[in-house]
DNA sequence: AAGGCGGGGAG
DNA sequence: CTCCCAGCCTT
């Protein structure tokens, strides 16, 4: 049998039932894609749905504030998705008529839109013959195949494009590209794949050879630096607090937080002498640690150290760098997931 | 080609 | 702990 018609066989028989399959809605499916990139089913699956109910159109997207865009996001994490989410719905809505460009060529243009995304919508939305090659492509052709290049390099990604493109039906690309994916992520795990029930256990190399745990290669390791952050949580007697924006080429950028101490190197900061060079103009009451161990965040590339200090005052004076907001409106603003699960221990103590 | 970018779940 | 998830953008 066929390639495609195995999978597709066992897709039938065994594919999840998730609501953007529901759906031939360009901007559904396109922000399910985004929303899904790097980021497993489970979690992007709230969001989505949040995304869909607040916006119901790529118009309302459009029309929203950057702000609760970010706020929407707030805890799934690359958050440069949701900027570029925001810049492309302008794009269709001002540029391209409101229309949702139908083929992969001029998906590939929207910002946010890479060579997987792109092939995804453009296969599902639109029946386009073009294969999506994620990291469940990887997977799957690689141990079926008995591919042992290293998927972190360009070369190998084209030869898993042309490897996915003479495989793909031609009838039913849609169901196809999807059909790969769940196999990835159902049936030909990372650890502990289902081999004695896969359809393909008399094809698969890696099966065959003892290998099925050493594929794919990915040679490429991410190194982690230490970082170590002090935040400054300012509060007086009518509860406000200092909050600004993240704005620079840096983790978290557009999303909000409380004054920073940032560094790279370990090395105690006094924040009594902080406040007197960085707040010379705010008298201050009490200073209070609030953790002594570090609360311990990790990034992709980063490792943070956290310590969050309480700055109790009278009254918060103007500041130029920051926003003064009650302390009952921070769930108006995006924060960082580490940042906002910390406001929430002190709320319900 | 290489590095940066989040947060969470599985094993 | 390590690995990886429906990747993309910048340098």
């Amino acid at each position: 049998m066929l390639f495609h018609n195995k999978l597709i066989t066992w897709y039938l028989q065994n594919k999840r039932h998730l609501p953007w399959r529901e759906t031939k809605n360009p901007y559904a499916i396109w922000l399910s894609e985004i929303i899904l990139q790097q980021t497993r089913v489970a979690q992007g699956l709230p969001y989505f749905e949040a995304f869909l109910t607040n916006y119901p159109t790529v118009q309302d997207l459009a029309n929203a504030h950057e702000d609760e865009v970010m706020r929407l996001w707030q805890g799934l994490g690359y958050y440069s998705r949701a900027r570029n989410l925001h810049f492309t719905a302008k794009t269709i809505t001002h540029e391209l008529n409101g229309v949702f460009p139908n083929n992969y060529k001029d998906l590939l243009k929207l910002k946010g839109v890479g060579e997987y995304t792109a092939a995804a919508i453009a296969s599902i939305a639109y029946g386009e013959i073009v294969p999506v090659v994620d990291g469940n492509v990887f997977r799957v052709l690689s141990r079926i195949y008995g591919i042992t290049s290293d998927i972190s390099t360009a070369t190998t990604k084209k030869e898993f494009q042309a490897k996915a493109q003479e495989l793909i039906s031609h009838e039913q690309p849609a169901t196809f590209n999807q059909a790969i994916m769940d196999f990835g992520a159902i049936q030909c795990t990372p650890k502990s794949p289902q081999c004695p029930q896969c359809p393909f256990i008399q094809d698969c190399v890696a099966y065959n050879t003892n290998q099925v745990d050493k594929l794919p290669v990915k040679l490429a390791k991410t190194k982690v630096k230490k970082r170590y952050l002090d935040f400054l949580i300012f509060v007086d007697n009518d509860q406000n607090t200092y909050i600004q924006q993240r704005t620079k080429k840096d983790i978290w950028q557009k999303l909000y937080q409380f004054p920073l101490i940032d560094r790279f190197e370990q090395n105690d900061i006094n924040v009594q002498q902080i406040l007197t060079e960085d707040f010379k103009n705010q008298p201050v009451k009490d200073i209070v640690q609030l953790n002594t161990d570090y609360v311990i965040h990790i990034l992709s590339h980063q490792k943070l150290h956290i310590h969050f200090w309480m700055i109790k005052c009278e009254k918060l004076a103007r500041n130029e760098n920051y926003e003064i907001v009650s302390w009952n409106q921070l769930n108006k603003f995006g924060f960082p997931i580490v940042i906002h699960n910390f406001i929430n221990s002190i709320n319900t103590k």
